[in-house]
DNA sequence: CTATTAAATAGGAATAATTCCTAATTAGGA
DNA sequence: TCCTAATTAGGAATTATTCCTATTTAATAG
């Protein structure tokens, strides 16, 4: 069963196990494509109807201190948040807010090599993150 | 003289030639790492102390319709601006809200190249940007 | 030049997302 | 079971941004 695997996240991180920080790892799990706070709370509260929406983002924070959630850069005014920890990249579209995953070894891996010769000056490399950025081409609305 | 060349800016885009946007252009043209929107209204109102803040971001929003400022994307609450249209990559520091241009065509080029071969199925890719994740060592700081 | 008018702006209120505050509750260890 | 530091609820406050509308203005035509 997924609870005890849940809080065992928790306390590898040094977090007490409280029913909100499972709720909103839950929401985390169940929730797709990079959800905004608004979002995991909804979902939050679907279950556990008296959670503080501050606690939601206190806990979203800690979460991404611990590593256990992700930002996802965007150009809105309102965060997502990811529960993928596995690298990866990111399809954006230009018209909608849709962000999907693109996951691709091989391109994570070219990156990579490229920047194990290629040194930049006073920067020290940590992580790559390739923005895909174009339109979704959903076959239904090609009849124009 | 520079004036001049922003107002043929604004022209071509089909936009009146104000004050105001004149001052906007500037302010970005002169406003290095990816300035916030309030960074621009500090340095407009130097010269021009009753512009609007609204004006501001309208301006800026307009700008960017036209392709005349691109949005960089951060995982912050807070959008930032980028004047260089030219294709570049950002470094983005850990630590601090440091992002810094960089420019690498061979880089790019490979990217490019990379996804002409590999289509994403349902997807047209329109740009590509990279994030390279990491932390500045500016020299100074190196005696612990 | 002057008149016309659609577009743009000032100024301030409103909204949305997020953070802060603090008294009450609670998880986890002793 | 008790203790205590950590966490939470609930709501106020803050921050960034957007919206509203009366007034002003840039551009164009006469
Ligand atoms: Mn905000
Ligand atoms: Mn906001
Ligand atoms: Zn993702
Ligand atoms: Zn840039």
């Amino acid at each position: 069963m997924k609870k005890e695997k849940i809080s065992m996240d928790l306390k590898n991180s040094n977090l007490k196990v409280t029913p909100q920080r499972m709720a909103v790892l839950e929401a985390l799990d169940s929730l797709k494509n990079h959800p905004t706070a608004d979002k995991i709370k909804e979902y939050v509260i679907k279950n556990h109807p008296n959670v503080a929406v501050g606690t939601i983002y206190k806990t979203l924070e800690t979460f991404f201190e611990k590593g256990l959630v992700k930002k996802v850069k965007t150009e809105k005014d309102v965060m997502r948040y990811d529960a993928i920890l596995k690298k990866h990249h990111h399809l954006y579209c230009e018209d909608t807010e849709q962000i999907e995953d693109f996951f691709d070894d091989k391109l994570t891996k070219m990156l990579e090599e490229y920047f194990k010769k290629r040194e930049i000056p006073n920067f020290q490399v940590k992580d790559l993150k390739l923005q895909i950025i174009g339109t979704f081409i959903n076959k239904k609305s090609l009849n124009k």
